[in-house]
Formats: C-alpha cells, sequence, structure tokens
DNA sequence: ATCCTGTGATTAATCCTTTAAGCAAGGTCG
DNA sequence: CGACCTTGCTTAAAGGATTAATCACAGGAT
C-alpha cells in the first residue's frame, strides 16, 4: 500500500496511521491496528480499565486520574475500536439492513434511503442496503447476506407502496416495512395516500370547481394491492371529498399504463369529449406531464382553461411551466420514520400514515365559466 | 495487509432458517444460533475438521465420509457462520462502503448504487452506505464509521463529477473514486464527458448542421473542475469535433444556473438574436427541457425548425416530445466498475473513462434551409 | 525391529472486546 | 478487635471462527 509523501497529518485526527508517536514494539512490523490492549498499556491499566473508561460505564469505579490516563493514551495512539471483536462479544453491530425490491429505477428511493440514513447516524448505527429486483432468488441471497451480518434490524422497503409478503426468515428478526404493509403484524410506514385524495379533490373544490375528472389507471385502482396500495387509497380519498360536497366524479378517464404517453392520450382523449371537465386529477406527476403536454397540444392553457393537480412531487413538477400543484410522496420521512421505529424496541405493530404535503405551485386556477 | 489466497465461496451454504430439525440441547432456552461447534460436534468431528470442509480447503486432507457428514450437518442444524467471528479473526469483512456526498438530490444516485450493488453482490460482499452531504463533520462522522468496522475498501462518490480532496485516513485504506478525480493518485472511474461531446456535437455535424449554439452555464465552464468537471470536458469534445470540420461555435449562450428555467431563458434569449442557429446543444437535460418549453412559446417545432441535443440522459429525456436525444450519463455501469477496481487487487491507479453512449431520440433533424 | 512417510484427524493459539468474579487495602461499625 | 463494606483495580473467561502445530496410526522400506 503506497502512500504519496505528501502526507499531512490533520489536526483533528487523533493519530490514524501516524506512526510518529507510536512505540515500536520490538520488530518493525507492518503497522498493526492499534488495540485496547495497547492503550491500556499505554495507559498503565488493565484492559479492563481501559474498556470501562472507553464504553463509559458508570457502575465501574474508576479513579478520575486512571480515567484521564486512558483517554489520553486512546487519543495518542489514535484507538478506534474493532468492530468486528465488539460484535461478537456483545451480539449486536449498530448495523442495520435496508432491503428494497429496486433502489435505482424509481428516482424516490433516494430520498427513502437519505432519511433512513440521517436517523442511523444520529442513533450510531451504519446502514447496509440490498436490492432484490423483485426475483425471489436474490431475495433470499440478500437476506442471507444480511442475516450472516447479524444485523439488528431489517427495513423492508417496496418502491412502489403495495401489499407484501414477507419471508419467513425476516420474522426472527426486528423487522420494519417502508412503503409497504403486510400480513404479519409489522411496524409499517405508508404513505398518508388516501388523506392526500382528500387534499387534493379538496383544493380543487375550494377554487369553485365542480367537473372534476380523474386520469389514471383506474382498472387497476381498488382492485389489486399488490401492484399498488397508493392508486386505490388515492381514489377514495377523492370520492370522500367529493361525496362531502353531494358530488361525483365527472369522468374518469383510464390509461393503459402510468407513463407520460398515457397522461398525453389519456388527457387528449378528455379533451375530446363533448363537455370538458374544468379540471384534472392526474393519478401521478407523470401521468400530468403528459397531460400538460396534451392540453398545449389541444391549445388549452393551464391553470386558465383547465386546472391539474397531481400525486408525487417528482423533480419535473417544479419545472413545468406552470408550476405543477402535486400533493408529495414524503419519502425522506418515510425512511426516517421506518429506522426510528426499528431502533424502538417498544413500537408497536401496525401502520404509521405519514401525511403527504400538498406542494402548491401554479397548475390551479379558477372553473373558466 | 496481505491475505493467504482468496477464499472460495462455500458451497454448504443452503440450509437457512430450517429450524424445525433442530435439536434441544438440555435446557430449553431462547434458540442460540448453530454455531461451527454444533456442526462439528453433530458430525462427530472437531471445529477445525468442519471449518476445513465448510471452506472447502483443497490443502486439507479429510476423508470423504468426513466431508459429508460435515455438510450434512451444517445442512441438518441450518448453520451459518457467525461474520463477526470470521472477521475478528481473518481481518476481512467482505463489506464495502460507498461513502457519497449526496444520495437522494440527484435522480442518478441510484444507478450508481445499482451498479455497485450488482457487483457487490456477484463477489459475496455487502455495501455499507454513507453520506456526506458535503459537510466536513459529517464526513469525518461516516468515514469514522466506517473504518470501525474494518470496511474492506472505500468507494468515494461524488454525484456531480469533479475533482476533489481525498481525506487522508482513506488513503490508508483501499480508495477508489466514483465521478471524481483527486491529485492522490488513486484508481478512479469517471463518465468520458470528452468523447461524449464530440459525440453530440458530430450527430450534429452528420446531419448537416453549420450553425451550432451551445446552452449552458458557460462561465463555470473549463474554470472550476472543483464544481464541475463534466461541463469543461463537454464543451471540449464540442469544440474538437466542430475544429476537425474547421468550423467554431456559432453562438455560446450563457446561463445562470443548470436548471429548467435556466435552459428556457437561455432559449428564449438565443431565438430573439438575428440569426437562429440551427441546433442547440444543451449542456444537460435540465437546460434542455427549459429550450423545448422556449422553442414552443415561440412557435418553433422541434426538430424541424431547431435541433436539440443534451447530456445526461434524465427520464425526461424519453418523456418529451419529441424525445431528446442525449448522451447517457452511464451511472450504473460506472458503480460496477468503481466495485470492481476496488475489490480487484492489483489495480493500478489513475482514470477509467467510461463510455457515454448516446441516445437517439427525435430531437435532430436535418437543418432547415 | 526400527525408521520414515503419508493420511486423517485433533489441540491449542489467535483475532479483540466485554464482563463476571475476585482481590488488596483502607475505613467504618458494633 | 474482628466483621464488613468501599474503593479501585485485575484476572480470566467468554464470544465463534481460522490455522499453525502436532499427533496417532498404518504401511513400506531398511
Amino acid at each position: 500500500m503506497d502512500v504519496p509523501e505528501d502526507r499531512i497529518k490533520p489536526a483533528y485526527d487523533g493519530a490514524a496511521g501516524s506512526a510518529t508517536s507510536r512505540e515500536y514494539e520490538g520488530e518493525h512490523m507492518a503497522q498493526r491496528r492499534v488495540t485496547l490492549a495497547d492503550v491500556a498499556r499505554h495507559a498503565g491499566l488493565s484492559t479492563t480499565a481501559a474498556s470501562w473508561v472507553l464504553n463509559e460505564r458508570e457502575d465501574a469505579r474508576l479513579s478520575e486520574d486512571a480515567r484521564r490516563r486512558v483517554l489520553a493514551a486512546a487519543q495518542e495512539l489514535g484507538y478506534r475500536p474493532n468492530a468486528a471483536a465488539r460484535s461478537l462479544r456483545i451480539r449486536k453491530t449498530a448495523t442495520i439492513a435496508l432491503i428494497s425490491d429496486t433502489v435505482a429505477t424509481t428516482r424516490f428511493a433516494g430520498g427513502m434511503i437519505r432519511g433512513a440514513l440521517s436517523v442511523a447516524r444520529d442513533r450510531e448505527h451504519v446502514l447496509l442496503i440490498a436490492e432484490t429486483q423483485g426475483d425471489p432468488e436474490l431475495e433470499r441471497h440478500a437476506i442471507d447476506a444480511m442475516l450472516h451480518r447479524q444485523v439488528d434490524g431489517v427495513v423492508y422497503a417496496a418502491m412502489y407502496s403495495r401489499r407484501l409478503t414477507v419471508p419467513q426468515r425476516l420474522l426472527d428478526t426486528r423487522t420494519v416495512l417502508l412503503n409497504a404493509t403486510s400480513a404479519h403484524g409489522l411496524p409499517a410506514v405508508l404513505p398518508a395516500e388516501e388523506d392526500a385524495g382528500y387534499a387534493v379533490a379538496a383544493a380543487l373544490l375550494g377554487q369553485g370547481h365542480r367537473r372534476i375528472a380523474v386520469l389514471g389507471r383506474i382498472e387497476s385502482i381498488e382492485r389489486s394491492p399488490r401492484r399498488s396500495l397508493a392508486a386505490g387509497l388515492r381514489m377514495r380519498g377523492i370520492r370522500r371529498a367529493l361525496a362531502d360536497r353531494g358530488l361525483r366524479l365527472a369522468v374518469s378517464e383510464h390509461t393503459r399504463d402510468w407513463e407520460a404517453r398515457d397522461g398525453h392520450a389519456g388527457m387528449t382523449s378528455l379533451l375530446e369529449r363533448g363537455s370538458i371537465p374544468s379540471a384534472v386529477i392526474c393519478m401521478n406527476d407523470r401521468l400530468a406531464f403528459g397531460a400538460y403536454q396534451a392540453a398545449a397540444d389541444a391549445g388549452k392553457a393551464i391553470p386558465d382553461d383547465i386546472s391539474i393537480v397531481s400525486f408525487d412531487d417528482d423533480p419535473i413538477a417544479e419545472w413545468l411551466r406552470p408550476g405543477l400543484t402535486t400533493a408529495a410522496l414524503p419519502h425522506e420521512e418515510m425512511g426516517r420514520l421506518a429506522v426510528e421505529l426499528l431502533l424502538d424496541e417498544t413500537a408497536e405493530p401496525g401502520t404509521r400514515w405519514v401525511p403527504m404535503p400538498l406542494r402548491e405551485r401554479g397548475s390551479i386556477g379558477q372553473p373558466a365559466t
């Protein structure tokens, strides 16, 4: 391992690798890592004493002087505990696993990871990640790898919220579901989709809209919770908001899929109908994006001719002109909460619904008369 | 830190949690994990023998019968090695750290992680991740946490490619830079931005374009490699392609930042000039997105009135109409390569440039006459 | 009968921490 | 004065794997 000659010892760095102050012990060996025993020897105490000091055990009775000597020695030698030895002994690793189906294909994954990471960091834990890509074989492999390493807990995450079956082996470990539910009675974290549906519709109603359309893959909605929990819940919230005012959906425009092109097709067909709704609720931002395009093609102005609202808060929502008003998936908060639940031994089973804030931008206006 | 010949993946790894067949040993204690000693006892052999069998050591001379007994015992008891104990002894953890500045804010991060994950998995390693958010304090913390855990290596990643200073402590560990370079002579992985610049310009030239504009934060380009390496390199490639045909850039439109709104402003100003270029190279997809909007506002059709090319291959590139032709950042491949380099003991320092494939969609046409 | 060699195993040391148990000296209490 | 507690430490035993060193035995050569 070659080291450049311009090595400068950073001030904050206790000593790591700086052999300057280290005593040579006989042979001139390749830098052995500093162990607790080294620290103890340096401080003129037993390893037990050193361990007590460094772990700040209050029940241990040690002189203030001894305490200082140990601390000084550790500092000087640049001691860092060997995590493997420690875990072996105490049977904890301060490591948690985040196993998800997909991390890369959705742009939201990052938010969950970041939230999880931040809590993990605050609680002195680290995060191991693995991806199953929905493949049972890979999943088995990932779970194996994690359990071998005796992680203290597992966050089992789905990138699209849905109901899933938790592998048996995870049930023996502390597990929290992220963006998913199951029948196993585990703590779970989900976005408050139904409330968001209600809020989105309410925002429209509040502006005076009465002819409201929904654009999405309706066929699957309220049917297959294993594919997407979100769609059904959003829909239910929307219906409830309308019902509270004695209204019903004016139109449900069914799309084949959830992509921009589907939104384009759907919106085009909506605009070709006899009476155009004054507002359209798109079931996600990609559809909304396509809807924007279709509106432009048809010479309709947003929000003057037609209002649009949506769900997710994809980065493009901000780029669109006008900005897209949308209920944000609170991914970061969800990731955070999942790890908190995992680390909280007393957390009870059951689902936590994380609010989806409505990001108000310019796509909702008053209905054209 | 030399370690004997690389261990080979144990083949016994099947058993899973089939505790069903586990024998109770005396007390009815809370299920103790099965250890190697248990397996050995079950097979009527020493732990040494069991270890040899399970690790498939060829130099060990064991009878075929003993081998089978160990394997059977491991299988039956559902043995899985204790990673902590193993790491403690062999001084390897089969764990690699991915430390990045940001994982969540860019939608590309996922690709890198996924690539890293996939080769880590193939090589029987797991991935620890940490995020510094550019904060030196958090960075120190993250590096500490990783080194405590004696990771076998660190992938130090930047989410926007640039030149950075590697913390001293990392230089004592095996480190590979991902999407970054440094002056430390470490192996590094970067996208082949200059080639991409060349390819993008060449694609335009090939269609007959001669009046070509560039849209981007030109001020920073070729100046501050710490902010963005990409911009300067892309620019150089573009210039070279033009020079090869004896041409120069028709216009350089400077934007204030890299966002969609900047692209919109820049494109608008471009279109207001006296002689409009026949093609515009946007320095990234967000700018291109804004440029699309501006073109639409100005009543210019893409690609009939004006062609647009770009860099990155953001998901929106596909959603736009027409699809945006753009040079893709090969994030997944980069992540993959970084881990490969990390795990390849013999990998030499120096930068690996990963090709950026040009995704041809519909935004390049022939120049209007 | 003795020495040597190859085979098929075992014993014991080691990796580094944590922690239960014990010990020596000095002070307190009855 | 002896029993007993505190204080401030130390010793030694885990914890579960890998591995250097050793051993018992059978068979062949001398």
